[in-house]
DNA sequence: TCATAATGTAAAACAAACTTTACATTATGG
DNA sequence: CCATAATGTAAAGTTTGTTTTACATTATGA
């Protein structure tokens, strides 16, 4: 799973904090999955695609090994 | 979290073992995600969305309470 | 109607998401 | 250069997704 949280957080120019605090996470859940450690529920995808106001096929990708 | 799995799976005409089976997961999986039991991952919500062709917003729906 | 497919449900066990705490490293502005 | 903000990371613990097994109920077709 590929994902461009940190592309959007720099467009929307949001800390870590700043986007763990908006959608209501720590900011290690936010690190960890920028950093691709493990895929965040539906419901975290779904608080993303609201905040980044783009589709989560947008921020998320599956790949092979998925 | 609404989804419409069991709408889309009649469109498809496929069981909830079908389904269960092209996605790689467990029946109980679908059944439980059908009725709202709990959220699944992003991962599986990808894979629902490559299968009906729809996207990963138009199959979940955060609702007040998530 | 009878057999069988499909669905609903539940409990126990396991895997993965997520939190908390804590500290180290890297940017950034004054 | 120095202080501080931002990011990276790690370990332990909690919560939640997911599997497995098992059985009960509801549809469906012959």
């Amino acid at each position: 799973m590929k994902n461009n949280i940190k592309v959007q957080r720099a467009i929307h120019n949001f800390t870590q904090q700043d986007l763990a605090d908006k959608i209501g996470v720590s900011r290690q859940t936010i690190n960890a999955m920028e950093k691709g450690k493990y895929v965040p529920s539906t419901a975290l995808a779904l608080k993303l695609s609201q905040l980044f106001k783009i589709s989560v096929n947008e921020i998320f990708e599956l790949e092979a090994e998925d």
